[in-house]
DNA sequence: CTGAAAGCGCTTACAG
DNA sequence: CTGAAAGCGCTTACAG
């Protein structure tokens, strides 16, 4: 059904191996009018060139791989619509697939590696400590991560996650604030482990060490926030600040703190880290560490693009960070 | 670089054709201990089939193509993840390409045909007015929208809208509304004719038939129905709830009814559609018709799979939407 | 300027 | 039970 080279060849009166280099645009292969007559024919018949058969003889399918953790994640959704944008302007098709905890992503990345892709782009941070993953990663094809891969050997492109704890911390100390509290992402992940040694640091270096009781653990969502901020005031009434990994989790530490009765930011402020859409039209809007999501996307493809077209990339990319300061912050309470 | 056919087989002492019928699982083809050879050195060689090849002959890719929006809208992106897992589990990949009104929605869906997918999911509702994609859409491969594709012919699996406009106008009414407005999504879109058509229906049924003046129209962004809030409450004062057409703009609504000072549930009600994940963490909670994307999703590739698979599916397909009950929506403030 | 050969890595009848 | 042939739709040296 679909119409071949022959085909096309037949129409134009010529062999089809000729035809081939005509419509590949291979210079000076025909004469002007030959050259007419293959691409009106093509046009007339409704050529589309089979990407499977190119691929099989060029031994390059044209096409990356992107294997993802869920993308109704906002900011995983983000990278992987700028990575595959990018991918795409550079003619690259994207064959994503997305793992968790529970699939095997071993063999997603089988999978991936049957249609051969040319490269792949991992963007599931949830599994950086996953050894499947990594083991499957590593050898056989380019790969650029957006996070730490099990056992390493992967360029990495991301943000530097020690200066966002770093510049929150500042932020809240300079407004005055010296109990201050943190929501962090689950503790075995690298980004939180970051964020927390340059928070500590930075806390450390104003002389109000940070008070392990107002620390509390959470999962990235909603409800973790939610519940954390709850525990947090529980454990520690007094503090009047807080830093929360990330957006969504703030948008349950608002509510949190809402049903708490603490007006935000007279009461108690919140510093966040994303900057997701939402962030500016929350009540009150947020202040939050700007995390370059498409930046990462569009900067991934290409380094894997590079590095598929032989150059040789950086092992270790890092994209700035930015506080967005709006409303949610604000000088400590009077005593 | 990749161990071929060929490899597994000279190490197996068979031919290359007979690995292939093994490792296909043909059933009967060669003695348990040929089998027990072939497979061993499958494994030893780490044989990776290329799935380009196959296809090759087969005349089947065993992927589908989904042209989407863009993915960052936690609508689509769900549906997306839905329906690319849906497929996984049936052995199929998914190459996705995104698309906006810039570019050009034809050569997305050529890139598609080009790589030979078997079918297409369409989620790209914001051009469902295109003729270009309606076109590319045609005729080709089995294909399956979740909105209405431009000139037809396409089966569709979705909510019904009208209904869902139908059930926030009477979730309004019964608790005693009658200056109720609304936040309508863009004009041209079909979910938008299909709500207000429902919302009307209802208002009119009730006796209070919707005032031109309490309808807004708006873009799908928390700016949006920011935006769009503000000049409700300029246009009439007097409403007491207001129908915003996704979560989203509810985000911005409810923040510009913050700043017009109206106390929500207490001096204005607000009821949404979609039920995205942070609903039910907004301060207040929202009040919203549950539209079921992850069911869309899967429901749409599995249908798509089905048609592959050359059984016959209906045109159109439709999923409940539920009303969910939060605390944005209460009775109207006493005159 | 154009054509014919060889081959990419497989699957699938068809023989034996 | 196993092998050899033919072919999927192309690209790319190599001849002429």
């Amino acid at each position: 059904m679909y119409v071949s080279l022959r085909d096309v060849a037949a129409r134009s009166g010529v062999s089809f191996q000729t035809a081939s280099k005509v419509l590949n645009g291979v210079p000076g292969v025909v004469a002007p009018e030959t050259r007419e007559r293959i691409l009106r024919a093509a046009a007339e018949l409704g050529y589309v060139p089979n990407a499977m058969a190119r691929g099989l003889v060029r031994r390059a399918s044209v096409t990356i791989g992107v294997v993802a953790d869920e993308i109704s994640d906002l900011a995983i959704s983000q990278f992987v619509l700028a990575a595959q944008r990018a991918a795409a302007v550079r003619g690259h098709a994207a064959l994503v697939s997305t793992v968790n905890a529970n699939n095997e992503a071993g063999l997603a990345v089988r999978k991936l590696l049957e249609y051969r892709v040319d490269g792949i782009l991992a963007a599931a941070p949830t599994l950086e400590n996953d050894a499947g993953l990594g083991a499957a990663l590593r050898g056989t094809v380019p790969v650029v991560s957006i996070h730490r891969v099990h056992d390493g050997g992967v360029p990495t492109v991301g943000s530097d996650h020690t200066l966002t704890g770093l510049l929150a911390a500042r932020h809240l100390l300079r407004l005055g604030h010296t109990r201050i509290g943190t929501i962090a992402g689950p503790a075995g992940r690298q980004v939180v482990k970051s964020r927390m040694r340059g928070f500590r640091a930075a806390l450390d270096e104003a002389g109000h060490p940070l008070d392990e009781r107002r620390v509390v653990e959470a999962g990235w969502s909603h409800d973790g926030g939610h519940t954390a901020v709850h525990q947090l005031l529980d454990s520690d009434p007094t503090v009047t600040a807080v830093f929360v990994h990330n957006d969504v989790m703030a948008v349950g530490a608002l509510k949190a703190l809402h049903e708490r009765g603490r007006k935000v930011p007279l009461d108690c402020s919140l510093v966040s880290c994303d900057d997701l859409s939402f962030a500016a039209y929350l009540v009150p809007p947020l202040t939050t560490i700007r995390i370059p999501f498409q930046e990462t996307g569009e900067r991934a493809a290409t380094l894997l693009l590079d590095r598929i077209g032989g150059q040789p990339i950086p092992a270790r990319n890092l994209l700035p960070v930015e506080l967005v300061v709006r409303e949610s912050t604000g000088p400590p309470p009077d005593q």
